[in-house]
DNA sequence: CAACTTAAGTTGCGTAAACAACCATAACCA
DNA sequence: TGGTTATGGTTGTTTACGCAACTTAAGTTG
């Protein structure tokens, strides 16, 4: 095996092992703490989807972020705890919660996506626009392969 | 806002949230599984940076799998429950700790490794090899500027 | 309409993460 | 050489994850 190779195998392990996304939400936290919002990144990806559109329900917040029910379920508990959010149930199913943000949640959207921008801004400087486009086609593939 | 600035928006905020990541992990989990391998993950990407070289200290694992010490010392004393991993008091140092694989550990180095190889030709089907080498390139970038 | 299946959400359990505080040993240096 | 600093590792606390089992409500069908 030649070295390249060793190289490139290397690389296929770090995906392998979320050593890039790792450092990307380790940067997303830092980033929220700084500016002092004490939310994770986990929690961010709940509110980021929110306020795209509120009312969602967990399991459309679960196929959003990528996450099981459970795990929503606990996310919701402790934005909820956090006055973040509010559940509200469905008349018109009432299996459903609806999630809806509270004032306050509402309030962190701007200072919310600043931070992410920002964050974004930090991991792909110095990447041309066509590094950046080229990556998203790969990465959207590879979700598409292992839905 | 264009409708593909939209989606684009979306791609790094997925990029974000780790979706692909969980993605590509998740899948990991279940090959090996599949395997009869019962190990996480993560505890995989312990065993594969011993299959490549023992005898380790826990802060050299920690660099090199890109997650904090805490975390390592977890991880090895899992791994050590379950027979793969020993600690070995360093002589020259009395402070580190020299991580060896049981045979056990040893044995599980095929297999392991087929269905790590496995898990990343499920996830980057279909994308050519140039496509591969240029996020290669996008993603080690991403690495250094967050380091 | 009763029996069966599907869907939304919750709970339990074991594992893993970050961060801070801590202990022990080694290295530094004045 | 004795005190300070740096380093390797562990422990405590809170949060999050995956999977399986469960509850309750809706939908389906004979």
């Amino acid at each position: 095996m030649l070295d390249q190779d060793l190289i490139s195998q290397e690389y296929f392990y770090n995906f392998l092992t979320g050593k890039y996304s790792i450092a990307v939400m380790r940067r997303l936290q830092r980033n929220l703490k700084e500016a002092g919002l004490s939310i994770t990144s986990e929690q961010w990806s709940i509110m980021y989807n929110l306020w795209v559109e509120e009312g969602l329900t967990q399991q459309e917040l679960a196929i959003r972020t990528f996450r099981d029910k459970p795990s929503v379920t606990r996310l919701i508990n402790n934005l909820e705890r956090l006055n973040l959010v509010i559940r509200v149930n469905d008349k018109n199913d009432r299996r459903s919660n609806l999630i809806y943000l509270t004032k306050i949640g509402r309030k962190m959207k701007e200072e919310g996506m600043k931070q992410a921008n920002n964050t974004i801004e930090q991991a792909l400087g110095g990447l041309t626009e066509d590094q950046i486009a080229l990556s998203h086609t790969t990465l959207h593939r590879v979700l598409f392969n292992l839905k």
